[in-house]
DNA sequence: GCGATCAGCT
DNA sequence: CACAGCTGATCGC
């Protein structure tokens, strides 16, 4: 399962609880009223707050901004424990009153305060005092909705000795003893022995003879009103989906076990679920919306092969019982044994060389052909431009060159061009005039804008679509790094096809590509081929960054900034921009940029080039990687925010002991950032699954993989698991 | 003067 | 640490 396959992932993560999380309580707990009754606050110390009359027009989203319920601070929340030191008084003019006023005041007095005690000011507890307003949102959102779960958990959580809800009972009922033992809901005695047909017997029997004395049953009528009035049987329909929210909670997304609950998803019905139903029945969030698509296509993958995959998991799962002498052993192996089977197979061993000594420069050639991207040996003539190519930029077998215009020589006509990044088309000019060039509509049409290459060079290959370029049948695929990003492969006449993946993200998609002739040699993207490089799904990263910012967007001040390039990245505002249901500032130029890309008239509308009409803007990544920066734009901005939350979406953040963190945030009196692994190129998991599925003779890297660990960290790779 | 290239920086 | 690309200096035409 591509998911969560080590299980503890979830634990790292640490999306933020959102604020209509908090807007819940009301409806859960009626009668507890405030949640001050929860946390019991001392009095306040000190004003931290300034009134702002007025009104000032930061273009209040629908059901948004215009409702204060987006309140709660997330990490005053992780903090709840330490309390709060504001009341009531604190709050109410900052989130009333400021968001208006063009008194150029902050809406907190920051200067005098620490940045947690900002933190706290500003979010959870404002968000409290606002709770009498939020019905209007909390009620109807989806997002609040899906949250409901995980804000109960969080109460738990907090104060264990609360009574359950009934909701609580339900899920607990659902989910609970299926691990080791089965428990009847009713009776609650084991039943693990018994056959599925026997068990509903049993419980039924329960139903029928003890239900109305049974407190469980209560529970479950209660519960069971609490989601359909016309449940018929209760037990039956907890025997029934108790699996499906077993299998959403494994997957991390036990927020979203009501929604499932609520439809009464059974098992079977879970399987034939496409993502269209997954977004009906109200999971709107792409990340966990694609979270589930990916597990359901792993599931009925397994479903299907049945038997022979047990059997191929077996010994794959005695294989990885091998010692680590052994595993050396295989690593050392000479090129010259015969070759065995992919699922043992490690990365280092596609590498030339012998892999005890990985060589630092790949592949192994002649001194003077271990190039890299940056340092190429100049040479006089041939326009000043020849170099020595490096070994990824060409493609064996072929005249072909891919991504190699620093390397433009005369010898070649036909250039291909995997994707719009610098890196890769650095040395095109609009003088080009060695060929053709070869890559998306996408690029293509990026090529001719930015850098004004005439269409009559430009020749457009469609994925997924064979052609013939030179007697050698070309098709490509959709590389799943940046749009218009593709991977080529090649089948010259000598059958020794090459799949190049220019840069890429894997995906299981990739897979029903390369179904048709064995792959000789992969020229592959190795930029994070290191175990170092374990990072999450862009889903799981883009659901992070909507659940931090509906957790700071308690503020109509705040200003929320997303990094990006010139291309790439865009998945990540775009959803956002789709759960928050809230227009995106871009400029002009990226504008423009941006309908080259093809997106949908529907995708498009969220942008907007009216800086007034959103307070999320998209800003060049760079303007984000400094606070010094973020200052300069703070400045600039005093008046109307008061708060700026950017997102850097780099490919790696660093910690070690984090590794599937989706993001870190960072705070400098009124800037947060926070930097997120928001990966555009295939993490070292992926890639070994990726070479494993594809299994060629040869792989010639696109990125040296340097450094003083790499060696002995590829070699221990030992041998790749079981997928 | 303009485009291309490179080093430095983030 | 790495990506991807900006800025400014310099070079060549």
């Amino acid at each position: 399962m591509m998911w969560n396959n080590d299980g503890d992932d979830d634990d790292d993560f640490q999306i933020p609880p959102s604020s209509s999380q908090l807007s819940l309580r009301k409806p859960l707990h009626p009668t507890n009223g405030s949640i001050s009754q929860h946390h019991h606050r001392p009095p306040r110390k000190k004003p931290r707050l300034s009134r702002y009359p007025g009104k000032e027009n930061i273009a209040p989203a629908p059901e948004f901004t215009s409702s204060p319920c987006f309140s709660s601070g997330s990490y005053a929340l992780g903090s709840s424990s330490s309390t709060p030191d504001c009341s009531l008084l604190d709050c109410i003019p900052s989130s009333v009153d400021c968001s208006a006023g063009d008194s150029g005041e902050p809406f907190c007095s920051l200067a005098a305060e620490t940045e947690e005690e900002h933190v706290l000011v500003g979010g959870k507890e404002k968000g409290e005092c606002f709770k009498a307003n939020h019905e209007g949102y909390s009620c109807n959102s989806m997002e609040a909705r899906l949250l409901l779960k995980s804000r109960i958990r969080l109460d738990e959580e907090e104060d264990e000795s609360d009574s359950e809800s009934e909701l609580d009972v339900l899920i607990k009922l659902c989910s609970e003893g299926r691990d080791d033992s089965i428990q009847c809901p009713l009776c609650e005695t084991d039943i693990s022995a018994l056959s599925e047909e026997e068990r509903q017997v049993h419980t039924n029997n329960c139903l029928d003879t003890q239900a109305p004395q049974q407190g469980s049953l209560r529970k479950c009528e209660k519960s069971s009103s609490l989601i359909e009035e016309s449940v018929d049987d209760p037990v039956q329909l907890v025997n029934d989906i108790s699996p499906v929210l077993k299998w959403v909670r494994s997957l991390g997304l036990a927020k979203y076990e009501d929604v499932f609950l609520r439809e009464e998803i059974d098992w079977d019905t879970l399987q034939s679920l496409t993502e269209e139903d997954l977004l009906s029945i109200g999971i709107t969030s792409l990340g966990p919306r694609k979270k589930i698509v990916n597990a359901l296509s792993t599931l009925r993958e397994e479903a299907c092969a049945a038997s022979s995959a047990e059997a191929q998991a077996q010994s794959l799962s005695n294989s990885s019982h091998v010692t680590d002498r052994q595993r050396e052993r295989s690593t050392y192996r000479k090129a010259s044994e015969p070759k065995k089977p992919t699922a043992n197979k490690l990365i280092t061993e596609f590498f030339p060389g012998d892999a005890t000594k990985i060589p630092k420069k790949l592949p192994k050639e002649p001194v003077a052909e271990q190039s890299c991207r940056r340092a190429a040996v100049r040479r006089n003539g041939n326009n000043g431009k020849s170099k020595v190519i490096p070994q990824w930029n060409c493609v064996p077998g072929t005249p072909f060159r891919v991504d190699a215009f620093k390397y433009l020589t005369r010898d070649c006509c036909h250039w291909f061009l995997t994707h719009f990044h610098l890196d890769h088309y650095q040395g095109l000019t609009k003088s080009f005039s060695h060929g053709r060039i070869y890559c998306s509509l996408i690029t293509a049409k990026l090529v001719n804008m930015k850098i004004g290459i005439p269409w009559e060079r430009l020749q457009v290959l469609n994925l997924g679509q064979k052609v013939s370029i030179a007697g050698v049948d070309v098709t490509c695929f959709d590389a799943n790094h940046c749009p218009g990003s593709i991977m080529i492969r090649f089948e010259p006449a000598n059958g020794k096809a090459v799949l190049h993946t220019g840069d890429f993200r894997y995906s299981e998609d990739m897979l029903n590509y390369l179904t048709g002739s064995p792959i000789s040699s992969l020229v592959l993207d190795t930029t994070y081929c290191n175990p170092q490089y374990d990072f999450p799904k862009q889903e799981a990263v883009i659901q992070f960054v909507v659940e931090s910012i509906q957790a700071e967007a308690f503020n109509p001040k705040t200003l929320f900034l997303i990094g990006s390039y010139t291309i790439g990245k865009e998945r990540l505002f775009l959803e956002v921009a789709r759960v928050l249901r809230e227009k995106i500032y871009i400029n002009p130029a990226k504008l423009k940029l941006l309908e080259c890309l093809g997106f949908s008239k529907e995708d498009m509308q969220w942008f907007t080039v009216k800086e007034e009409e959103s307070h999320i803007h998209v800003v060049p990544l760079w303007t984000l990687a400094s606070f010094k920066r973020l200052k300069h734009i703070a400045n600039r901005y005093t008046n109307r925010y008061s708060l700026i939350v950017a997102f850097s979406p780099t490919g790696w953040t660093s910690g070690k002991s984090k590794k599937k963190s989706p993001g870190r945030r960072l705070q400098q009196g009124t800037i947060i950032r926070y930097e997120v692994p928001y990966s555009e190129h295939s993490s070292f998991t992926e890639l070994k699954e990726f070479v494993q599925k594809v299994s060629p003779e040869v792989i010639i890297p696109s990125v040296n993989i340097d450094g003083p660990e790499s060696a002995s960290a590829m070699v221990s790779m030992l041998l790749t698991e079981s997928v």
